[in-house]
DNA sequence: TAGATTGTTAATCGATTAACAATC
DNA sequence: TAGATTGTTAATCGATTAACAATC
């Protein structure tokens, strides 16, 4: 290997990493209209984020750095957040429950810039057998553990209904998956060592609304007797046809 | 009103607030066992917790407490959390773009349970217009900010692609909304006071890839050859006819 | 030189965990 | 009484922000 450093990978703080595609964003478009330099201050202002912060961020995935005065040559930079991106990761995941998240996960065309693939589903589902989304097939699950293990797939991700979660995160596991993407409501029991992260969608909904509560009170929450109305009837469809 | 305290929002941490449906999960399947009485070390030992997190967090939305050597009653905790998550939220939200996603989360019927609603669906897609997913009809985008207003919603959801997220994003603000839940991939620019959550799926699964990588450096990013094969021939749906 | 900007060291803040006193 | 358990107060840890020295 001809890497300058160490190819492992350094300590970067998950909301750190959760930042990187803003910053990335931001320098694209930036460049794309002919854009130069650019200065923390300016990142921090654009993105709704502390100067100082950005400057840390950008230190910690750049090793360009930015110099006193001009600031960051906003190629370098985007250059290498994409190489933090692409190559400090490739993995490859298989998805169980092709239902609407599921699909909508396979069809997802975001993993890729991350270096991420699903590589395929599995139901249980007749019906769905043999489909493809994304050029993504459905396997039947009787397949899972097989194929999982065959071709040496380290992520698992879990989109059935919650029931059924705990027996898909076995099979998952028997089948050599070190962590776990569950979108199901429930806590899953896994063995120690294998990583489990939780996405319940209901709770991150919930999270925002009681923000609101934190800090408009209570508006709004009347007119609900001619809203029922309005939407049953359709008659918002009119004047489209 | 007759609530026996100030029905505003006590400051609740949100890593607390997304903690609370595990509990809640564990413990109405404790009860459903016939379980009648459990303890925070016990709670903890099967979610995988802090013993006095889970004290802490039971205390922050439940009003019951437990005792010395008994511990808590479940009955009175999972009713205290049902109240908490459904009396405290109230919130209804409108969604704009219905591809995968957009129809996952108009299908997801987690949100019930929380007190939340999606109400309706906008797409710039005439295919999709006047359909429904779990009862959530499809209407033109041309009709968001009119419906929006009328209905008196205050969070928006945003499943379009990036490139449509801020425009869609301006007329949610335009409509009223305080809130947007943000599934594209960029920084939304909204007006002071206006809060903005964003949801990247790449971000999160790349999340899990990284701390693998952490902990099990690279190990089976190999068998690249064989398995493209495998993929592709369909040869694992065999034996399923 | 003066001023903009970086990068680092120190302070603050919030959440988790540990220690412990209270109680049944 | 002894022991399990709660709830609180203090310590730790990690992330954000502020202060500041270095530099072009």
């Amino acid at each position: 290997m001809m890497s300058t450093r160490d190819s492992s990978i350094t300590p970067i703080s998950n909301q750190t990493v959760k930042r990187i595609p803003f910053y990335l964003g931001y320098l694209q478009s930036a460049l794309a209209a002919g854009t130069e330099n650019t200065s923390a201050t300016v990142i921090a202002r654009a993105l709704n984020l502390n100067e100082v912060q950005v400057r840390k961020d950008l230190a910690a995935v750049s090793q360009s750095g930015g110099r006193p005065r001009t600031g960051y040559v906003i190629k370098d930079l985007v250059s290498d957040i994409e190489d933090f991106l692409g190559l400090n990761n490739n993995d490859e995941a298989v998805l169980v429950g092709a239902g609407h998240l599921g699909k909508a996960l396979l069809s997802y065309k975001g993993f890729d810039e991350y270096g991420l693939k699903i590589v395929a589903g599995f139901d249980s589902d007749e019906a769905a057998m043999g489909m493809e989304y994304n050029e993504k097939m459905i396997f039947p699950l009787n397949k899972l553990v097989d194929l999982t293990k065959r071709l040496n797939i380290r992520i698992g991700i879990i989109t059935v209904p919650a029931g059924a979660a705990q027996g898909v995160c076995d099979m998952l596991v028997e089948a050599g998956c070190l962590a776990i993407w569950n979108f199901a409501p429930v806590h899953l029991n896994v063995p120690e060592g294998i990583m489990v992260q939780n996405e319940n969608m209901a709770a991150s909904l919930l999270l925002l609304s009681r923000h609101l509560q934190e800090h408009f009170s209570h508006e709004g929450i009347q007119g609900k007797t001619e809203w029922e109305e309005i939407l049953e009837s359709g008659s918002a469809l009119d004047g489209q046809r």
